[in-house]
DNA sequence: ACTCTAGTTTAGTTTCGCCTAAATATCATA
DNA sequence: TATGATATTTAGGCGAAACTAAACTAGAGT
């Protein structure tokens, strides 16, 4: 098996490359908080494996072994933290830490049974679709809250799942995913937005409104505001 | 954190010390599959970094703090082997190989969300008791059925939970932890022997036989044979 | 075209966990 | 008590994954 480090890398490449570039040294490093020639000579290896391909001074790209292997993290995780939140309790501020750790450790009949277990879900607590055992698997582009120029209302597809403060204020405000919102001002130079949501005006500002993720409302978007789902586990029958 | 390789070695000292034995290299060697000479350079390490006492060609012996880390790495170990059965399905053959992996990544939080999932039990699908995460623990003495010389009626406390295949075996036949059996006879020269269990008779070997840890019956030991039972899960409440 | 800087790579170490081969200690037994 | 078998340790090495410090590219700006 992929080693835990190897794991991570790849991940890395894979969100950063979003599409198709080409993934710098420092990128990566800054990403996984490790020092630059730490990077050079991991990629060699990612390399050297058939996992990525590497040209010195112009950066890294999975190729589709890779890519595989990525995808491969990117479902365990997010199977992990819709289980954790759904049949454990947690909070959804708490699951990205655990889910980073157990997505390397868990078995594919782990990964059966607890995506068994959910109904075969297909988005992550923060709205990220999970990608499927097999087969193609692309992710709808989404525009940040903060790029949008969109005018109308607008529903919140996804939330970055990386920072528990921000996700703790965000659910405290109602902003999941599923949120209908409208954006009622732009303060200007980059200044915050304001926001209606539920009734509600919020002002938020940049490092919040980059992580969360809109597509323009209507349309049979969203469900609207989901509510806590409960989960009745023990309904796999035991061999004899 | 604590390394698996280390984890594992704790575990494996723990273990093979049963009271207050010295653990010799060749012992752990054996047990986790590595070459002798890989054993000497880790318990030196295990001694350098407090968890152990090691002296050279007479062997090595767990401190508090090394027995502190081997206990709550079994408490893990049995918490998620209940956990993989009643919640996942697993069946009690599987629950070992994954628990042994997961055992090492998950966090405080995990270990206290599946404890109060399975309502805080004590004892793991194979009859072991589950470490209490504080306080004092002792396994109490048991006999292996290929060892015991008791005459009357017996119940099966433990069985070993390592080998899949004897597991499927005594699954299969109903020998699981509190079924009531009584030996019939015993082969001359270690040979095997016979018992009667739920009105059939069985012949086991030294293999078998010696998997199995037993107490004399009577007494309010056992409940009889456990149904499997069944867990709903989800009703812990998330923060709003 | 040249220079400067920011970004990258190379070189040299470290720690962990494992290996094989060789040396050495211990213990039972002749 | 000496010897030989068995157990154990030492020596030397390897691959993974990180680090720091030093050398080197590439591209922007003059």
């Amino acid at each position: 098996m992929i080693s835990t480090s190897t794991g991570d890398y790849l991940k890395a490449i894979y969100d950063l490359a979003s599409g198709e570039a080409w993934v710098s040294t420092s990128a990566i490093a800054q990403r996984l908080g490790v020092a630059p020639s730490s990077v050079t000579s991991m990629t060699q290896r990612l390399a050297d494996h058939g996992y990525a391909v590497y040209i010195p001074y112009q950066g890294v790209r999975l190729t589709a072994k890779g890519r595989e292997a990525a995808l491969e993290l990117l479902r365990h995780h997010r199977l992990l933290e819709l289980y954790l939140e759904r049949a454990l309790g947690y909070p959804w501020d708490r699951v990205h830490e655990e889910a980073e750790r157990l997505e390397h450790t868990i078995s594919e009949e782990f990964e059966d049974r607890i995506d068994a277990a959910l109904g075969h879900p297909t988005e992550d607590p923060h709205g990220h679709p999970i990608p499927p055992k097999h087969g193609a698997y692309r992710e709808d582009p989404v525009e940040s809250l903060w790029a949008t120029r969109a005018g109308g209302p607008l529903v919140v597809r996804r939330v970055s799942d990386r920072d528990p403060e921000v996700l703790r204020y965000l659910d405290s405000v109602g902003l999941r995913p599923g949120a209908r919102i409208t954006v009622t001002g732009r303060a200007p130079f980059e200044g915050p937005l304001t926001i209606r949501s539920g009734g509600a005006e919020h002002v938020l500002g940049e490092r919040l409104a980059e992580q969360i993720f809109v597509a323009p409302a209507g349309g049979g978007a969203g469900p609207g505001k989901r509510g806590p789902r409960e989960l009745a586990l023990g309904s796999e029958e035991r061999s004899p």
